[in-house]
DNA sequence: GCAATTTTTGACCGATTGGACAAACGTTAG
DNA sequence: CTAACGTTTGTCCAATCGGTCAAAAATTGC
């Protein structure tokens, strides 16, 4: 049967698609969607392409899988940010864990970043959705604690964007960053530069002026 | 003769090479170079494949040809940085010029975007050669800048990839941004707001505190 | 106007690609 | 043991890819 590419059903098969999506992440985050093929996929994932092309009906299809998969942990830490806590407290965090995210997930930000730089066709209609409706939603706490007076009145979207950049930029452009900082300050020490670097930027940036 | 690869000597080599060029900037930034095909290049320049390789010896020399031309222009807002004039004017006037050059080039910045993520297979010696010497030398005058009490004092490497990050952030994920923002505020509003936001930041981000 | 040179094209090639398929193999329930 | 089902593979295919080549067409120098 090829409902294996539907829904999984035996230990087997919930272990292999695991290890294609593990694989694939991979590939298509190195090279991109066409520039990643299916032999190299089923490669990395130590099966022949036919047994892969088993498991999902085409490379379209795990493509998909693995950019569904990305999105719900991907907007995480955003969906976390609420107004019960201490403005700037809330924006610190939230550049932490995406500072981490992209430590500890740089191949799924690559990923999501490769999709977006050809114009994202699998996902436009979800930006305009899901993820619109969820910025549009902590914009107005944004707005609520610069009313408040909590933090500088400021572009809340263009704010978002800015931490969006530059935490993603330590994933998506490492190369550049590893190469321009040279071999010394690698490592974990880069990251809690970068942390200490963006917490003064954005804290110090959105003080209130008094 | 095919000669016309290495140096164009007549009219029509300068102008087609050039045809060339503007249609495979176009094709690349759009999809990666895997993604492009030399006949999609050949088709937006209006020409026959065998015809566009007659001026190009390859479709990575289409490539390499564009990147070289990209690095001049791409880092030359950064080489205009010095220290003889005020250092706030002077970063604000580096982070208009970038967001400037994301607004007017986002074809050379995508390009470049893919480049790097694909792990910057044919520039990664530039970046550890030209491009880290002309950081070290702009990061010594920012450096000086703390030390005089002009800025706050932090990592000026993270400073750079930060302004670098937030700027091209609106070519690479141009697509993102537009969506989020809706159709309302695109045009020029967006350019400004972003001018002005990334204005906010940096130079209250970096004001030293008294 | 004509010959030399440059430019353009149609036809073609081998390699790689995503995917189909049936047959073989493994596993498991009765 | 065996029939039914799940898994794996070798083989094949049509489409597309980057690139070649020889010959036709256009241009240029004289």
């Amino acid at each position: 049967m090829d409902q294996a590419a539907r829904k999984p059903r035996t230990r087997i098969q919930i272990e292999k698609r695991e290890l294609i999506l593990e694989a694939a992440l991979e590939i298509f985050a190195q090279h991109g969607f066409r520039g990643a093929t299916i032999d190299q996929i089923a490669d990395a994932a130590g099966m022949s392409k036919p047994n892969l092309l088993y498991y999902f009906k085409s490379k379209d299809d795990i493509h998909r899988t693995l950019i569904q998969r990305l999105l719900d942990t991907w907007l995480a830490p955003l969906r976390e940010i609420d107004d019960i806590g201490d403005p700037v407290t809330e924006l610190r965090s939230y550049i932490r864990r995406k500072l981490e995210m992209a430590r500890d997930y740089p191949r799924e930000s690559r990923l999501f970043a490769n999709e977006i730089l050809q114009g994202a066709p699998r996902v436009l209609p979800m930006l305009e959705g899901e993820l619109k409706t969820l910025v549009d939603e902590k914009v107005e706490i944004i707005r609520g604690w610069m009313r408040a007076g909590k933090i500088a009145r400021t572009d809340p979207y263009h704010l978002i964007f800015a931490i969006w950049a530059t935490t993603q930029h330590y994933a998506d452009f490492d190369v550049q960053v590893r190469a321009v900082l040279g071999p010394a300050r690698d490592g974990e020490g880069r990251f809690e530069d970068a942390a200490r670097f963006l917490e003064q930027l954005f804290v110090e940036g959105l003080r209130v002026k008094g």
